[in-house]
DNA sequence: TTGTATGCGTTATCAG
DNA sequence: CTGATAACGCATACAA
């Protein structure tokens, strides 16, 4: 026994050898000569439910592990027609929250057998660059955290590519979604403002190019009217931490005055709107001024900020993607699906609240789909 | 012209409708068929420097894009041996730079024709698990900000597979390295400080695991101790907020009263100190206490904290680790080389400071070579 | 259970 | 410049 293990492992170290000078990689038929079987015998050694004799998958995996053979992925996908790869587009947006939601995209699908290509966008314009690669590495499939026009969807449709958008919102398009309800948790944050006493918005929008920054911007909006409150002033932001203490000043200008609470569509515009009014304007928050942003990214929970703000359930979320991802590339045919679950509300210290009282309206999709979770 | 022309997009219509009854993909045959030409023909059309006549070029990229044809790099890479991606190994740790670093990385990998394959780990002990993915899909090199033992490091060498270190020292080893000097910046840091009459130092240092943790510890303790200044308190924290108000803590204890200044192993770890000094135990920073952090992470710069900290530079480093992997991808006999960058002081306003007066000594490399950038 | 033979879609080689 | 042909390394239908 002993003798001929020993014997396996001097075949061994020669076939490495004359691999090396031969100068290729290890093969499965590597593998079979060293384990005297075939090549389709090593092969289904790998296949996790294959129809292998014991004492055969040993003697494979022996050979295999004393040759440091793998598998090689890209002949594998040639065949099979699956790479295993799932791409992943995002937006380089100084967007705190995004390496949350990597890492949660990342896990998610690691769990799931797929690796992850990663395309970073430095501008949203670089997508039609991006996609060309997406074709040519035959992922299985997209999640997209960017700006996608019509046209781009068309060409997934076309070639078949399963999507899933996330954060993005594309209106009279079957594509499948995952999101918050972003209309929903802007009308929230207003009417536990308003209940609070608050009359007077102002409003420091996000790209509104973007789905989220519009549908925030809008639920805020529409809730103002329906309560009949003053019309809130409304200032452009892109979402980063400058654009806070601009926006804020913006709106003291064109209000004259101070308003009774600042919405901002994102955290990073909301901390920098609190900086400026703290330490620029030298006004009270929350005592004079309430300031909430959204997301719930780390700085807005430290102790400086305590920010008012709301949290998307990014682990959930994520999983929900990969579930709908998986779904879609296991059969095509499946039907598309939105996904919409709803932010916490973070209390916070940034903003005069009362106990809340009446229970909100349960969350509503835009497809009638039931909603999956609710958070709150 | 215009007949023939018409006549050729009706038969792409045809051969598409075929191609999906089959349900295969477009290939290049069909291409070639379509175009009236060979299958090599169409491959040379596709490649960068080939040599195909003007009208025959014109014929295949109008057929490709009739068919939507895009080339199969699985294919490619199994024939060329080179997939065009890059496995980027990153711990997911809370550090907030890493966001950063991965934007830079893969933006210069991008530019480079280069794909990134993203392994987040959950701990640092995911990585056997990862690596066996790395071997398998043929990626042409690593990127790995993530702790490799040395028996990693010899895997890569067996199976010939390039790395570059960022930010994770390994001694003794002979690996393709981008760091900071950590240990001059630590060394730095206590100058400054001491140059301004900080006597007394407690250090929140990181997970000492990790070389950047060490080394910036290290590089503190040493000056410290040759300027003759008394011992420090040294407490461990995890790299994170809530380590910097628990290390502040543990030190007020450890040494009986309030020292000088507080060295953080990270910005994060500065700011939960800085925050629980000035709301939680009413210190004045930098009044009575001078709080100093690595990284400069984007919340260092907001005006709640200003932190005094240094910045990575991580363009450069993430430049550098490309053209270093891109080096050892085309020629795997280059020498290996360690790139040591320099950090950049930002005196912020957590710290009493004097104007710098004596320049400092040059950054050394730990292996001797010229330090590329001296970004001071 | 096992081996044989074939094909996945491309690039490389070589002769014309 | 062009086309035929041979790899690349694996999975799978099929025969044994």
């Amino acid at each position: 026994m002993t003798k001929s293990k020993l014997s396996v492992e001097q075949c061994a170290t020669e076939l490495k050898a004359a691999i090396a000078g031969e100068n290729r990689r290890v093969t499965s038929y590597d593998v079979a000569q060293l384990a005297g079987v075939s090549q389709s015998a090593v092969s289904r050694c790998f296949k996790p439910g294959a129809s292998v004799s014991k004492d055969k998958h040993a003697a494979v995996m022996q050979a295999a592990a004393l040759l440091d053979y793998i598998p090689n992925a890209a002949a594998r996908s040639l065949i099979t027609r699956r790479s295993n790869m799932v791409a992943v587009i995002i937006t380089n947006q100084a967007n705190l929250y995004y390496p949350e939601l990597l890492a949660e995209v990342s896990q998610q699908f690691n769990a799931r057998g797929k690796r992850l290509l990663l395309f970073t966008l430095q501008r949203e314009s670089d997508v039609d660059r991006v996609l060309a690669d997406v074709w040519q590495y035959q992922v299985d499939g997209v999640i997209a955290a960017a700006r996608l026009s019509p046209e781009h969807i068309a060409e997934f449709d076309r070639r078949r590519m399963p999507l899933v958008l996330f954060n993005r919102m594309l209106r009279d398009h079957s594509v499948n979604t995952v999101t918050c309800d972003h209309l929903e948790t802007g009308r929230l944050l207003v009417s536990r403002l308003a209940a609070a006493g608050h009359r007077q918005f102002g409003i420091i929008a996000g790209d509104e190019e973007l789905s989220v920054a519009y549908e925030r911007r809008r639920g805020a909006c529409e809730r103002i009217a329906e309560l009949g409150l003053p019309a809130p002033v409304v200032v452009p932001g892109q979402y980063d931490y400058r654009s806070g203490a601009l926006g804020l000043k913006a709106i003291i200008a064109q209000l004259g005055a101070v308003p009774d609470a600042i919405i901002c569509g994102s955290d990073l515009m909301a901390i920098g709107c609190l900086d400026s009014a703290r330490h620029e304007l030298g006004i009270d928050v929350p005592g004079q001024l309430s300031v909430a942003g959204f997301d719930a990214v780390e700085p807005s929970n430290w102790v400086s900020y305590n920010l008012t703000t709301l949290r998307q359930p990014m682990p959930k979320m994520a999983a929900a993607a990969a579930d709908l991802l998986c779904a879609r590339m296991a059969h095509h045919d499946t039907e598309t699906e939105k996904r919409v679950f709803s932010a916490q509300f973070i209390e916070g210290a940034t903003a005069r609240l009362t106990p809340v009282g009446a229970r909100l309206a349960p969350v509503r999709t835009a497809t009638g789909l039931p909603l999956p979770v609710a958070i709150m």
